[in-house]
DNA sequence: AATGAATGAGGTTTCATTCAT
DNA sequence: TATGAATGAAACCTCATTCAT
C-alpha cells in the first residue's frame, strides 16, 4: 500500500528542512565553496542523491537558505512598524538586529560574506544580490520611521542609523569575544535617540 | 655578463608585482574561488607556469595580497600617529578609510568578503585571520588616541569609532551609488568629534 | 471475491502492453540510452516502482520490445508463404514492408537503430542480436521463394532482394518527406519480377 | 627553455590524433552511449584531464569524428566526378563505398547507428543530423551523373542507386561472413549499368 | 626564466534499482 | 498492486599543480 500524498508531503519537508539545517551549519563553518555536496548529505545523515532529488543544485540550496533569511530580516521589518512609537519601532530594530548577531554571529559573518561576494561570480551573485536588496529596501522603511521623528534628512539619517547598526555587527561577529556588544549598543541607540527627544 | 643578484631581486620583485596587480583584479571581478590559476596567469600576461615559479600556489598569492592590504592599514596609522593632535589623528583615520573605499570600493569589499570567511574552510582561514587581527591592532592603536583625549572609556570609544567607520565602509562598498558617502562621513565624524572639543 | 488466476493473467498483460506502448513511444523519441525508467513510467502513467513489478529493468524492456518485433517480421513471412505463387509473395513481402516503413518510418529507424548496435554495448547487443538474426531467417524463406522461381542462385536473389528492400527501408525511414517510396518501390518491385516472367 | 609554438602545435595534434584514433576504436566496439571518457582516455593511453585540453567533451569529439567521415564522403564524390564518363563515375562511387564497407564493416555500421538515432536524444542528434545532410547531397551530386546519362528521371534514379547501394552496405556490415559481397556488387552494378548503355 | 602539456584528486550530477509503506 | 523516497555506483568535468623541454 503506498503512502498517501499527504504522507509523502511530510516525509519531503522534513527531508528538505534536514538538508537546509544540515547546509547552513556545514556552509557558516567550511564556506559555501570549500563545503562539497557530500559534505552537505553527510551532515544531513542522507545520500548525495537524495540531496538532488529535493534541490537541483548547490546553487539551488543557498538559494533557498537565503530567501529564508531575507524572509526572517523582511519579518523583523514588519513587527517593528505594528509599534506605537518611531522610538520604540527604531529600538526594536536595533534590539532585534543586535540580538541576533549575538546568538549566532557566524551566521551574521556568513550571510555577510556571501553579500560581499564579487559581483561576477556566476555561481553566488544572484545571492549576493537578493541580501544586498533586502538591506537597502529595510533602510527605505526605516526612512519613513525617521520622518516620523521629523528628521531633517530621513533618509540620510536612515542610512547612517543602519551603517551604525551594522558597523556593529560586522565587528561583533569577527570577534565575539573581544566586542562589547551591550555597551556599543547602548552607546549607539542613545546617540540616536537623544537627537529626537 | 650575468646580472648581479640584486639586479635579479629587483627583476623579481617587479614580476611578482606584476603578478599581484593581475591576480587582484581578477579575483575582486570573479572572486578567489572562482578564479583559476589560469586566469591570473592570462591576466598577468604569463604562463601557468611561471606563476609558480613566483608563487608556492593560489593559496600562496592570496597570502602575499593579503599582508600587503595589512601593511597599507598599517601605515596609515603610523601616518595618523605621526599628527600633532588627537582629532587630527582620528579625522585622518576616518579621511583615509572613507577615501580608499571611496575609490575602490570593490577591493574594501573583496577584502571584507575575505575577512568574513568562514574561519575552518582551510584555504583562506588564515587570509582571514590576518585581516582580523589587522583590525583589532587598528582599534587598540586607537584607543590610545582617544585615551589622549580623555575618553572615559577609551577602548569602548574606539571600537565604537571602528564600527561607525565599517559600517559606512560596508554599506558603500555594496551601494557606490546608493550612498552619500561624504555626508554620512561629516556627520559621523561630528558626532564623535563633537564629544571632546 | 478475488480474481481468477486467469482475470489476473489477463490484468496482468494489458498493464505490460501499456508500458510497452509508452517504452516505444519515448524510445523512438529520445533514444534507448537518454530515456530514464522514469521517463517510460510517467509516459505509462504510472510509478517508477510498478515498473519493476512487470519488467525486470530497463533492458528486460527494451528485450520485450524486441521479442515483440521480431515476431512481426516473423508473421509477415508466414502470411506471405501462405499466398499461391512466389510471384505474389514477394510481392507482399516488399508491400508489408514498405507500407510498415511508410506508416512508421520513426519505429524503422529505432530498430534499425538497435540493430546496428555495437556488438560489444553490454546492455543491448542481445537485442541487436536478435533483430539480426531474424534478418538472416527471413532471407533465408525468401531464397526458397526464388527457388520456387527457377532462380539460378537463389540465396544470392534473396539477398539481393532483402538489400534493395533494406536500402529503400533506411533511406525512406531517414527522409520520410524527401524519398518518392511508391516510386521506388514500383522501380524496385518490377526490377525483380520482370527476370522471372 | 620551452618549448616553440611550433613544437607545441606538433605535439597538440599528435595527441588529438591519438584520442580521435582510440575513440573511434572504442566507440565501435562498445557504442557511444556505453563508452566513458575515461574508457577513451585509456584506450588512448592519456588522462582524463588531458582529453579535456583538447576536446569540451564527449559529444565534442564525436563532433569531429563525424566531420572527418564526411570529409571523407564528399571526397569520394569530387574524386568520382573528376572521371571522364558517367558510367566510371558510378562504378567510382560503387566500388569505393563498398570497398569501404568490406575494409571497416564495423566503421560503416558506427556511422549508420549514428545516422539512425532518435532525432530528440540531445547529445548526438547533431552528428545524426549531419550524417544525414551528406547523404542528401551524395545523392544530389549522382542525379546530376544520371543526368548526364540522359535517365528519364535522374533524381529518381540517383535515389534508387543509393538505396541499392546502402542497403548492401547495411547488410553487409550487419554480417560480414554471410554476404557475398562481390557478387552482389557485380549483380547491382550491372542491373544499372545495362539500362544505360 | 619560461612554457604549456600532462596528471589526478576531487567535485558535481544522473539514474537504475531497491524497499518501506 | 502501487508509490515515490532513498541509495550508491558510475558517469562527467575542473583545475591546482608538476615537469619535460
Amino acid at each position: 500500500m503506498p503512502r498517501t500524498p499527504e504522507e509523502n508531503e511530510r516525509i519531503r519537508n522534513i527531508s528538505k528542512e534536514k538538508i537546509r539545517a544540515a547546509a547552513i551549519d556545514v556552509f557558516i563553518t567550511k564556506g559555501f565553496h570549500s563545503t562539497s555536496i557530500e559534505d552537505v548529505a553527510k551532515n544531513a545523515g542522507i545520500s548525495k542523491g537524495l540531496l538532488y532529488n529535493y534541490y537541483k543544485g548547490k546553487k539551488d540550496l543557498l538559494m533557498e537558505l537565503v530567501e529564508n533569511r531575507k524572509e526572517e530580516i523582511r519579518q523583523v521589518m514588519e513587527e517593528a512598524i505594528k509599534l506605537p512609537s518611531p522610538k520604540e519601532q527604531l529600538q526594536y530594530i536595533a534590539e532585534h538586529a543586535l540580538r541576533n548577531v549575538k546568538e549566532q554571529p557566524r551566521a551574521y559573518r556568513f550571510y555577510l560574506h556571501l553579500q560581499t561576494h564579487p559581483e561576477e561570480d556566476q555561481i553566488v551573485s544572484v545571492c549576493s544580490q537578493m541580501l544586498n536588496d533586502e538591506m537597502i529596501r529595510q533602510s527605505r522603511v526605516q526612512a519613513e520611521i525617521f520622518q516620523k521623528l521629523n528628521a531633517v534628512n530621513p533618509q540620510l539619517e536612515s542610512l547612517h542609523f543602519s551603517t551604525a547598526l551594522h558597523g556593529i555587527m560586522l565587528m561583533y561577529s569577527m570577534h565575539p569575544n573581544g566586542i562589547p556588544l551591550e555597551q556599543l549598543k547602548y552607546e549607539m541607540v542613545n546617540s540616536f535617540i537623544e537627537r529626537y527627544i
